[in-house]
DNA sequence: GTTGTAATTGTTATATCATAACAAAAGTTT
DNA sequence: AAACTTTTGTTATGATATAACAATTACAAC
């Protein structure tokens, strides 16, 4: 199963219509010097290559083709160099692990406190992060009624893409 | 901490005060043959007892251990026996894989269509499913505004579960 | 600027989860 | 029984992730 590497994407399934991926990166990479430093937390040279990576690929990177990718660039290649960096962003608060992929996403909110809601396509495998506040009280809530303390980060959903459920466009895997 | 293997248990977390586990799994199996004879699927030795075994289990069982209990018994050791059981039974509906956990759970609503949403403990990591029916509309509607057709069938939610949030019980892991 | 300390990275090995490929056996239909 | 389909056995490998310990680097104190 081979990627898509092209340079014409969608994101991860935003709707913008001339967007320049560049400049969620510069942004997200801005963000995330910010904050690591108001953290006391140090963005090192291959973890902020590995961010950068992660928001260059068009959809969730595997740790290993984000390893493959770093020992492109002359850092070590053995699994623990991209499993740490991997760790410290997650930690971070400045990717997500989609667990039903393997695989990791940057953060499109590092900065707010945020429940992350993914939108994973079936087919293209885009992930979409969207903020769904109310559901996510309503849910606090459901669960509570339970005797469930809710602390959910993340959530997953899975699903069809608007592209890829126009037949017009199909799904490009 | 030592798992509790008494038939006085929680299962998966509901709220049941005097709970025989045994019929859950007796029901569970019952309804799995009901299932398998309508849509003409052959619960065989090796599926019927991964099953039970599934549900055997008072939390989510990772497929090596599953597949350590049926070599115990007998069955052939090979991770493909497992990993075959558990695709029959996952497609036939008759039990959830936990992404988050890498671990399968008996379905407890196998004869009828549902959305699972489970509850998972962080701490002594049972698993509850619940079915959200209003809340899941909703998500379907805010999916939807956003282009995405939601399809997900299951979805995973952590956090503490009622037993774990009590300082005098404290997480049995 | 040297020394001590903590954080980070390098390195090797291994654990854990899952599938590919093909042969053998068992069940089913004709 | 023969032909066919489904299931299981077997071997090998792929894919994801961590343990353990050594070496290096960053940083602060002196
Ligand atoms: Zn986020
Ligand atoms: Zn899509
Ligand atoms: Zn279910
Ligand atoms: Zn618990």
């Amino acid at each position: 199963m081979k990627k898509n590497t092209s340079d014409n994407h969608d994101h991860h399934g935003e709707q913008s219509v001339s967007h320049n991926h560049n400049d969620c990166i510069d942004s997200a990479l801005a963000t995330a010097e910010i904050l690591c430093v108001e953290q006391g937390q140090r963005l090192t040279k291959v973890r902020r290559r590995a961010l950068e990576l992660i928001w260059e690929s068009h959809r969730p990177l595997g740790a290993y083709q984000l390893l493959a990718k770093l020992a492109e660039e002359g850092f070590n290649s053995a699994p623990p160099t991209v499993y740490r960096a991997l760790d410290f962003l997650l930690n971070a608060g400045l990717i997500h692990k989609v667990e039903s992929m393997n695989a990791y996403l940057g953060c499109s909110h590092a900065d707010k406190d945020h429940q992350g809601y993914f939108l994973i396509c079936d087919d293209c495998h885009n992930v979409m992060e969207s903020d769904y506040q109310d559901i996510h009280s309503a849910l606090i809530a459901k669960a509570a009624q339970q005797g469930f303390e809710l602390r959910a980060k993340t959530i997953e959903l899975t699903g069809l893409c608007a592209d890829c459920k126009m037949p017009s466009e199909g799904g490009r895997t």
